[in-house]
DNA sequence: CGGAATCCTCTTCGATACTG
DNA sequence: CAGTATCGAAGAGGATTCCG
């Protein structure tokens, strides 16, 4: 499994969206397995930002709740492998289907609250991006 | 418009969905507006635990996204009636969406997740509910 | 009625350093 | 390589009180 580095666009308004997948990181983490498993540090190539810590507490959350298997090899290095369940696969229609709503209608929403006199402040930006 | 002071089912564990629209009330209003405008205290209503703070936050972030209008009547006692936009009724597909995988679903995540020997903390419980 | 102002807590996220 | 251990900042969410 070779993931893009660039898979992720990093100016991507996804910190706007008015929805999210879990935490800031599973559904990022679902679509880079979608086409197979991958190890911890695959993993953080894409997501450029993420720190070990966050990984692997989403990790472990994912894990927990059935949405990913770990795989630790006896090796030496070691190597783990992370692999959609059933269930995480189960997510890739909903993403897909968010994924629509964007490219449809998150202009618009960006549009509006661009031009909106609404302070944005306290809350500032919600779901904003870094 | 009459809301059903009962439409949220309070022990529903949508809190441990992997999924959010907004922040924890939005998609809860939009339904709320689903079927005509609502005013403030009507949505007070069947979100039977929000505080006004909290209400008065979400509404701004959802006008200044174009996701509902606010429309202030200059009667005494005061009346001012929110309601759905066409970018905020294009959320319904999308929470219907949501819904459609909860009921597939979420008592297989929540069943894995209550089973697994994985710690619950730190973190807890990510999107736990309350 | 429809908020605004305050104060506070809990969770999330991140940076950094270290280890089997 | 695949994490763990700490520390810290920030924001979401809530409780309560007050106001035009």
């Amino acid at each position: 499994m070779q993931l893009d580095p660039e898979m992720f666009d990093p100016v991507c308004p996804s910190g706007a969206l008015p929805f999210r997948i879990g935490d800031k990181w599973t559904a990022m983490i679902v679509l880079c397995l979608e086409n197979g498993p991958a190890r911890f540090t695959e993993l953080r190539v894409p997501l450029k930002r993420i720190s070990p810590k966050v990984l692997t507490e989403t990790l472990k959350a994912m894990e927990r709740d059935g949405l990913v298997t770990r795989t630790a090899f006896d090796e030496n290095p070691p190597r783990v492998e992370y692999e959609l369940t059933a269930l995480g696969r189960s997510l890739l229609a909903l993403i897909g289907a968010v994924r629509e709503w964007s490219s449809a209608h998150l202009a618009d929403l960006l549009a509006h609250r661009e031009r909106s006199p609404l302070s944005h402040r306290p809350g500032e930006s919600r779901l904003a991006a870094p």
